[in-house]
RNA sequence: GUGGGUGUAGCUCAGUUGGUAGAGCACCUGGUUGUGGCCCAGGAUGCCGUGGGUUCAAGUCCCAUCACUCACCCCA
């Protein structure tokens, strides 16, 4: 037997009315909010990913599928979004019809990680982004919209974790100030992060080594740190989403694991999923546009992860799947044509039509109808074809109607509105 | 990459000091010549994850390996 790849899984019949039920209620708010979709390959160069994310981040390191493209060209799957949003942005130039433009995009991303609970080596995100909006007012509406959808999606149990991340005017100074209290507490910390010491100290902060915790304890605040800017910046982001009744949580350990992030950082948390508990984390990206070569146009964003968005769902209030409205239940050979013709017939009228072509017993055919949860059952023998009238059953009352087969589909359409 | 747990019927699981495999649910048939759920009777079902070893004999003991799972790491 032939099993699929480790980390990747299979979403079946009895999921994906919940993630439809999330797309669908994601991209209609979306929509509203003023975004637009873009459809983005999951494929793209190497090279994007490794300037945009950073050369020394995990994923970049160690999390990537990536493969030769052609003899001279390493191609990726894409380990995240923003990327390829921010590169087409660019290539097709959308900033010069408007600079202004929000997006949102569904789909998979790969990272070759060790699989757990909620966490996927292809794995679903819904991304939004905005490009062109530095205010700060910009910054609460997305969150505000985030937490707007889960709110339709009648999660609860949901945090809202806030930080900032600062600016290149604002943010080498706590750097430094972080780098120099870590060295002279190198022997308290882990090896992890020893490492991340020169590599990317502001990891250490969000440790959760006990020992780095205590270690960290007098550390400085980014918060403390940022310039006039950015902190007014912050200022006016808390007050927006105090003025939309956001409830929201300061977190100074709140860390993006990605180089581009600048200012606004946030994470939505769940308590019901285990390790994994960030269902949706963004912030704003004000350097990556031009980083990669674009016009020096401010961004932020957010990701969504779709998986563990749907496994909440599941635990709380998961979509039911379709179950046929009507069952076919034809009894011998001389009743098959007609009954084909009906279920095409009837199926075309937009009514779920389930047929059973096995020729098994009435009995049989009751029970399957039963079992898949069809609300009505049509029967169909060689009396009902001679006396020119068949029976419909509703299941749920036992009520048995006769129809006549002259007309029937419009016949069983209107039995089965009332 | 590192650590813990688990692999036996479609599903959930039991299986004694080693003696060649069971239950419940689900499924199929019948009790009802053409009527589902409840009940009753009967029936089918397993390379016991895989490979090797010990033994007269291995689901059970030993070794290896794979998979699943949870956690670390990191993140959605």
């Amino acid at each position: 037997m032939i099993q699929l790849i480790r980390g990747f899984k299979d979403i079946l019949p009895d999921e994906t009315p919940t993630w439809q039920h999330i797309e669908k209620t994601a991209t209609a708010l979306f929509q509203a909010f003023g975004f637009s979709e873009i459809r983005l390959p999951i494929v793209e160069k190497a090279e994007l990913f490794q300037r945009s994310i950073g050369e020394n981040t995990d994923i970049v390191e160690k999390e990537m599928y990536t493969f030769p493209g052609s003899k001279a060209e390493l191609i990726t799957l894409r380990p995240e979004a923003t990327a390829s949003v921010v590169r087409s942005y660019i290539q097709q130039k959308l900033y010069a019809k408007e600079p202004v433009q929000k997006l949102y995009t569904i789909g998979p991303m790969f990272r070759r990680e060790r699989p757990q609970k909620g966490r996927y080596r292809q794995f679903y995100q819904i991304n939004a982004e905005v490009f062109g909006i530095a205010s700060p007012y910009i910054d609460a509406q997305l969150i505000f919209m985030l937490w707007s959808l889960f709110e339709r999606l009648k999660i609860g149990g949901l945090s809202v974790q806030l930080n900032s991340l600062g600016c290149p005017a604002c943010r080498p100074a706590f750097k430094g100030a972080l780098s120099s209290l870590l060295a002279s507490k190198t022997d308290d910390l882990c090896s992890d992060c020893v490492r991340r010491l020169d590599k990317n100290p502001l990891r250490v902060l969000d440790c959760k080594v006990p020992a780095c915790q205590e270690a960290i304890r007098e550390a400085p605040s980014m918060i403390d740190f940022l310039c006039d800017d950015c902190t007014g910046h912050f200022d006016a982001v808390k007050s927006a989403l105090h003025s939309q009744k956001i409830p929201f949580a300061l977190n100074p350990r709140l860390v993006r694991g990605l180089d581009y992030y600048t200012r606004t950082a946030f994470e939505i948390q769940t308590d019901a999923l285990g390790a994994q508990n960030a269902i949706a984390g963004g912030g704003r990206y004000d350097m990556l546009v031009k980083m990669l070569d674009g016009p020096d146009q401010p961004a932020i964003g957010f990701a969504i992860g779709l998986d563990r968005l749907a496994a909440l769902m599941m635990q709380t209030a998961p979509e039911k799947e379709l179950t046929p409205e009507l069952f076919i239940a034809a009894l011998g050979e001389e009743t098959r044509d007609i009954t084909f013709e009906w279920s095409c017939a009837l199926a075309l009228e937009g009514v779920r039509t389930e047929i059973d072509f096995s020729g098994k017993s009435l009995k049989a055919l009751m029970k399957r109808a039963n079992r898949i949860g069809a609300a009505h059952v049509l029967i169909v023998g060689g009396a009902e074809i001679e006396s020119g009238a068949v029976v419909v059953r509703n299941m749920a009352t036992k009520e048995q109607k006769t129809i006549p087969i002259d007309g029937v589909v419009n016949h069983i359409k209107t039995y089965l509105a009332t």
